[in-house]
DNA sequence: GCAAGGATATCG
DNA sequence: GATATCCTTGCA
């Protein structure tokens, strides 16, 4: 639905812009390869490492459209809710339960954070192997949503700390108009 | 409009 | 070691 494109070092506003370090060193290995990363202090964003060993580029899944699964995704992240509060809460997941029932089943991986969420992903799936048949999570070939959809490209969003031209270059691409789509409505 | 939240890279 | 910053989200 939505991703981003990050280049190697040369990137000023990809990870590896400073080089290897421990957090990113997965982003220098085979391409395939899952980098999840947390940002903000709670939420995990999904990576799949693209080019060959040692560019560290990477793709940053931005949002999905769920398909199936989503009853699922709802329960997954009241128990992580509930479980990350330290002070029993009774009502904590009732009101976590009734706040994502709320919450439309196209809107439940639109953004990043959510995107990551939808799968139960955090830091320590880094590394997985997203082109096994045998990971748990996975990529798979898709419908041909390419011969129908227009796709928009836009800058990445929220790399305003990068310097020119990596701030603006327009490595954003999404369905356009796909209510799954995360961002500004002017970029959808 | 803005607070929450914790790891990270850099600087002292 | 301390701290400014961060590829965001959800509520006021």
């Amino acid at each position: 639905m939505e991703v981003e494109a990050y280049a190697g070092p040369e990137d000023r506003a990809s990870h590896a812009r400073f080089g290897r370090t421990a957090r990113n060193a997965v982003m220098f290995g085979p391409p395939g390869i899952a980098y999840v990363y947390l940002v903000y202090g709670m939420y995990d964003c999904l990576n799949v490492i693209s080019g060959p060993v040692g560019t560290a580029s990477a793709v940053l899944i931005r949002a999905i459209e769920p398909i199936e699964g989503m009853d699922r995704m709802r329960d997954d992240r009241v128990a992580r809710v509930v479980a990350r509060r330290r002070l029993a809460d009774p009502t904590l997941e009732r009101t976590e339960t009734q706040r994502l029932g709320r919450v439309a089943d196209h809107a439940l991986a639109r953004g990043p954070g959510l995107a990551a969420a939808a799968f139960g992903l955090d830091r320590t799936w880094t590394g997985m192997d997203l082109c096994d048949a045998g990971s748990p999570v996975r990529l798979e070939r898709g419908a041909e949503i390419m011969a129908t959809d227009a796709i928009v490209a836009t800058a990445r969003i929220g790399v305003d700390y990068a310097r020119e031209p990596w701030a603006t270059v327009p490595w954003r691409f999404a369905i356009a108009g796909h209510r799954s789509v995360s961002g500004p409505r002017a970029a959808r």
